[in-house]
DNA sequence: TCATTAACACGGG
DNA sequence: CCCGTGTTAATGA
């Protein structure tokens, strides 16, 4: 049995569905930055994820990305589900936030064990409210939030998911993903440095205070 | 008013 | 030198 499979999943899981998903799943370690799924693919497998964080984009015909949100451990993709079920494409965009490793499931298993185990059921059903809620969040927060509140939040997101007070990135970065340009994250993040909220380096954004 | 775009200077690796 | 960063001017929504 995977040290990690049980440590994280053990308490959500029966044992005889650890079992299964010991057996058919394959593990896969995968670094910072790579692709895992584009629009208009086809899923053929369900990944579970034991550590590390994937970043959830929407992509538009430009090109142009907006963050929707970040999947950390004991997440799945909800897209992937019913992608896998309904044997549709893949709507959004996820990319490997840090380096990641997970149990990719082959989709077959899917349904037998949705039919078979109430933790999957609960797990599906959990995940997919835990998205949509996140999802909502991200919507607020591009209706009803101004550019300086939708940064602060995406930074606490960060946060969050890294569990570091050091952001690793670029303002171009934080731009593609608000879907904005570096200009204004440069400025607001300045305003944020000269507030002492945060600290601002080369490539590093340090959080001083509690958001 | 505030975002975007283009342009430029600064500086650290 | 290259790249990330900070700023400004012009333009538009």
């Amino acid at each position: 049995m995977l040290k990690e499979l049980q440590e994280f999943y053990g308490g959500l899981f029966e044992p005889e569905l650890l079992a299964e998903i010991n057996e058919v799943g394959i593990v896969r370690e995968v670094p910072e930055g790579t692709t895992l799924m584009e629009i208009g693919q086809y899923i053929r497998s369900m990944p579970l994820l034991l550590s590390g964080v994937i970043k959830v984009l929407r992509e538009d015909d430009n090109g142009d990305e907006l963050l929707l949100y970040f999947l950390e451990i004991g997440d799945t993709c909800a897209m992937t589900m019913t992608c896998c079920m309904g044997d549709t494409m893949s709507e959004i965009k996820a990319i490997t936030e840090t380096e990641v490793k997970l149990v990719m499931i082959p989709v077959n298993n899917m349904e037998r064990w949705t039919e078979k185990y109430k933790s999957w059921r609960n797990f599906v059903f959990e995940s997919y409210h835990n998205r949509l809620m996140e999802l909502l969040q991200t919507v607020d927060s591009i209706a009803f939030l101004n550019m300086d509140d939708r940064l602060l939040q995406y930074l606490k997101n960060k946060v969050k998911v890294t569990h570091s007070n050091r952001i690793q990135t670029t303002h171009q970065e934080i731009a593609y993903d608000l879907n904005t340009s570096r200009v204004v994250v440069s400025r607001l993040l300045k305003k944020l440095e000269i507030m002492n909220i945060i600290s601002l380096g080369r490539n590093s954004i340090d959080i001083l205070t509690e958001i």
